[in-house]
DNA sequence: AGGTACATTTGATATATATCAAATAACGTT
DNA sequence: AACGTTATTTGATATATATCAAATGTACCT
């Protein structure tokens, strides 16, 4: 818990009652490799945070496997759209190291909020680096040719490719398997 | 400012004396047709609101023109980049009808919701909003096709094809003009 | 170690959209 | 109304990536 109450004071920094209240309503899951941490609820309504290991985020569309994110080194994670308008995503996390992870609930995260001015702010500050990473997401997505995204990844999370199969990380990408193969290739 | 006080209450409720604080750091333009209301600042930290007309907000990118929105009808809009990580974005507004735009400065917004509970839930919901969005979108540019993408327009905003030029509304789409020209002569 | 399932690569072809180029239409100005 | 300017449409071709299919490589299980 130690290193959640770290990444949280990094992101906004709580008074120390605001933090017990906080941290005391986050649960913890631990699982082996290739383990089904969360499988197709309703809705996913948590935010979660990756202690230790990797995770893989996905849902179905199509009956096609769409990874939304590869979660590492204790990052925040969460199904944007399940989590702030309360539909459902089926959201799947599925671990590819043994991985210790962190949830809280959209309601008791909600509660805290107004309770403490700066719970609310901390929410704040996590849903606009959300937005920012959307944003250059999107961007990515839209003007940069499918090199240029592995490139990026390449340059700023390396590790992922040691650790995470390639075909996980065409579809985090937006590209086929077969499309990131050749990229990979062509070095 | 009627419009903006109901737009801010729909949004998320402010108290009196919040308000009256809030309101009061809003800036007022007012433009006739094809004008330049912003010219490539440097930082475009303003959030904005159009309280009548309809204005395009783009940037230039690799000497292209890129329409990021299309405002009208009592919207907030901002170049969110920008405005949370204040890099320059380069950005333009420009009037395609006479109108009535308002903004906030990025540092009385934040000066305010460390003051304000209340101005801080706000700016979290309108930052939520504003992420769900740039989520549909990203969603949107990724599986969908140009077709798609146009209807789906058409769909929400029909009064948009009437008022703006197709051109404008190619680049809001992430098309050329020519794609989106036979698209729509093939209906 | 051998076999089976799964992951990755390689190849051939299809498709949506961009790009380049030209023709036509609409629009504002005097 | 006629002119030049700008916006839109139409056509031909190029390109990145998807799709379908098969081959090769790798890893796990008893």
């Amino acid at each position: 818990m130690e290193l959640l109450r770290h990444a949280i004071t990094a992101i906004s920094p709580l008074s120390s009652e605001s933090m017990n209240a906080y941290l005391s309503a986050w649960k913890h899951w631990s699982a082996p490799k290739d383990h089904f941490l969360l499988r197709e609820q309703a809705v996913s309504d948590y935010i979660y945070f990756i202690e230790k290991g990797v995770a893989r985020i996905f849902y179905y569309k199509n009956d096609k496997e769409i990874t939304e994110w590869i979660a590492m080194d204790e990052q925040f994670f969460l199904s944007i759209t399940s989590f702030f308008n309360r539909t459902p995503s089926h959201l799947i996390i599925h671990t590819i190291e043994p991985s210790e992870v962190y949830g809280i609930h959209h309601n008791d995260f909600m509660r805290l909020a107004d309770q403490y001015h700066d719970v609310e702010k901390l929410l704040r500050k996590m849903v606009t680096g959300s937005l920012i990473l959307s944003q250059i997401r999107m961007d990515s997505i839209q003007f940069e040719t499918a090199q240029q995204r592995y490139d990026r990844l390449l340059k700023h999370s390396p590790q992922i490719i040691q650790r995470v199969p390639v075909s996980y990380i065409a579809s985090f990408l937006g590209v086929t398997l077969e499309t990131l193969s050749r990229i990979r290739s062509a070095k």
